[in-house]
DNA sequence: AACCGTCGTTAACATAGGTTAAACCAGGAC
DNA sequence: GTCCTGGTTTAACCTATGTTAACGACGGTT
């Protein structure tokens, strides 16, 4: 468990090597806890770390001028987060805990430098970036195009998805820590009106809430109702870099 | 003007080599006309190469199951266009021509080696994908929080944003060659509201539409309507890759 | 000149989803 | 136990935006 929160994530898009392991590592500060609902970051922030997400849950958000909020991401355990701001003075959005966790920090300052020592390293990144961009292209056509239903149906899935089920265990019904009031400030919907969904699936007997958080209990038919397609969550580093790509030396 | 042009976009990132011009100008083959409206590569097609846009203006979308389309991204003179799809097996999105226009292509798999040899361009087109996904950012807070009118506003003036002004005649008044229901279909709307929000806007003086596109005669006044703050376009590499970054040598 | 297709415009009507507000419930702090 | 607090639930009411449909203006084609 201490080979680092990064490395087991970044041997999931290639295998790496032992120098390249080390290379992560070294990126690695201390993680840190956090508290629910801390903010680990705000927006305007002078960015100086990005992170990669051990343990819990995080959102991040955009507050806006009239008091409203426009919830950005969901971020599951194993994900890197913050690259975005990578080009920026400022960052661009916040970003907060959904639950307890731990954080480890790497300083943006050293991604050159891990740039320059590891084309295979580079390559994740930024293939990274283009998962991420993915994600955000279809929370576009999910906000523009579809109806609450739709909406509700579609952000769950894509959620469940996103877990890394080698850690779930695969026949358990799947439990999300969402809040209602989250999935509407993500969606551009209403709390009550999330709720009327809600209540709607309740009935058809496709989702439940217990003490806190969303209980899926039929995936396949809110991917009917979302008409989801995961094809925007299954990148490939091999399709960039070519077979040859990860035979390459330092 | 045959210095190439993603040269010349990448320039405005930061200063480049002779050798690094070289290493971009072997990137493009011969750069080819598209016609108004015709498709340069669907949803779903293999990602070969990316573009960079040399005349003429751009926009990817994706089309519904039920016939409907959210219109993801316009693109204007210098972007790089389709680094989204680095990563995937098919394109995640179609690229379509708003006007006639001229597009360079280069190989997705020349760009390991890109990487390999300039870390400077290396960090240019993590810089571009960075502030791709700070626009797909306040894109997303558009479609989610804002109303109709302010959505609207908010496009245009981004749009006037990412013109390069190098270009454009300082003084003139702005004109965009975007189509009612291509803004409807990029915010979410249908064509017949944003029509209603158009005659508010030409009443009050604040945009035209002569033959065709859109005139934006109170920028100003637009950017207020919308709460504009540009601070999401104005990436800088400097910031990525300290001051040292760039006294590297190859 | 006549035709066609695309885009813009307008009006009448329909509805999904917002707003407000009040009650409720569970868990944590004391 | 009692109080709070954050989240959920319900209901009544309201409005921004969608839908449909018809017409007009323009540019390109034959």
């Amino acid at each position: 468990m201490e080979s680092g929160c990064i490395i087991k994530h970044f041997e999931s898009y290639a295998p790496i090597s032992r120098s390249e392991a080390d290379l992560l590592a070294s990126l690695e500060k201390n993680p840190k806890e956090y508290g629910k609902n801390s903010n680990v970051w705000c927006q305007g922030d002078t960015p100086g770390d990005f992170y990669s997400l051990k343990q819990g849950w995080a959102y991040s958000f955009r507050d806006l001028e009239d008091g409203t909020r426009q919830v950005l991401d969901v971020y599951v355990p194993g994900n890197v987060i913050g690259l975005r701001d990578y080009a920026f003075r400022s960052r661009v959005s916040g970003l907060r805990m959904l639950t307890d966790g731990v954080l480890c920090a790497f300083p943006r300052s050293r991604l050159t430098e891990v740039f320059a020592e590891s084309l295979l390293l580079c390559n994740i990144f930024f293939t990274i970036g283009s998962r991420d961009q993915a994600i955000l292209i279809e929370r576009l056509v999910n906000l523009g195009r579809r109806s609450a239903r739709e909406k509700v149906a579609h952000f769950l899935v894509e959620t469940v998805y996103r877990v890394d089920r080698t850690v779930t265990q695969p026949n358990q019904p799947l439990h999300l820590p969402l809040t209602q009031s989250l999935i509407a400030d993500a969606l551009g919907l209403s709390a009550v009106h999330v709720n009327r969904v809600f209540q709607e699936l309740k009935d058809e007997g496709l989702v439940s809430s217990p003490n806190s958080g969303v209980q899926l209990l039929e995936l396949n038919r809110l991917k009917e109702i979302a008409r989801f397609d995961p094809t925007y969550l299954e990148e490939d580093i091999q399709a960039a870099m070519g077979e040859a790509g990860q035979f390459r030396q330092l």
